[in-house]
DNA sequence: TGCCATATTGATACTATGTATCGGTGTGGG
DNA sequence: CCCACACCGATACATAGTATCAATATGGCA
């Protein structure tokens, strides 16, 4: 087993960013952090909270939305409606979403937003903003089906 | 004031898609395809049951969960994260929904499906649906500001 | 270092949005 | 006209999130 930092580096830059922005550094928040830079998959506020029990069920949400403000953290929608969290790469961007094992990657090379600017346009309709999930199967998913037909 | 057919029009093809799938015809269905039909924008579940106090709270999600099953009403997703329900027009669309007065359009004229699945493959992700939400004001909202100021 | 204004916490309660269960009722096919 | 069973409403429960508020911890400053 490879030596495990404390605090870790991700962990550490939410944490930086949370400063940045005038937050106090407190023992909940750090706990957030690690449990948030330590997951692989969206995960939802509810499984968060059963991960660290001992802080209050409301500090967890906060604390969330706090970071999804600071863009440390993004919300992804899953197919059935059901709101998920995770770490972001700062800045608009989206995800493609494995519907078997729940992971999640981000969708680079698709610039909907030029297309969606001149499609509304012809409606008379002044673009704010738009969300985009895109549901499917993940590489290593699709592979382990073919291995096994 | 033009005289007031009853059933409305679109509340019968909502009944006739329910009997076409084999769902009976029932008092609380009838009034739900009523309401749902006489509604312009979107609306929550919760919204719809104030409206209809003389059904159980279950049967108003029951039925709005089979009509859009049957692509009668579709759900859209607000900026919030509410959801609300609406006709819809059979087939995958997708929605142009006023931030301001809460009206919806229908968004034509904007491949996205394409786009995603150039952009899925490059990812070695096997596509299989995806949603997506537009933000922004209409033309009539637009139009309102433009006036006053 | 110690003080203290105040940011933050956690308990609790409340709203919204659904789903599961279950005894009772209404529908519609035969 | 009957009766199986689809459907209903009540209720309880799960998830998702916000509001309130008294108690506490933080960090800037003396």
């Amino acid at each position: 087993m490879p030596p495990r930092r404390w605090p870790t580096p991700m962990a550490e830059e939410i944490l930086t960013a949370l400063d940045e922005r005038g937050y106090r550094s407190t023992a909940p928040r750090r706990a957030v952090a690690e449990a948030v830079a330590g997951r692989q998959r969206p995960f939802s506020a509810e499984e968060l909270y059963r991960h660290l029990p001992h802080l209050g069920r409301a500090t967890i949400y906060r604390t969330l939305k706090i970071l999804v403000d600071l863009e440390v953290v993004c919300r992804v929608l899953l197919e059935g409606g059901e709101m998920h969290y995770q770490l972001s790469h700062r800045g608009h961007h989206h995800h493609l979403l494995c519907v078997e094992c729940g992971s999640s990657q981000d969708l680079i090379g698709c610039d909907v937003e030029e297309m969606l600017a001149g499609a509304s346009a012809n409606h008379g309709f002044q673009l704010s903003g738009h969300r985009l999930e895109v549901y499917g199967r993940c590489r290593r998913c699709t592979e382990k089906t073919a291995a096994v037909t």
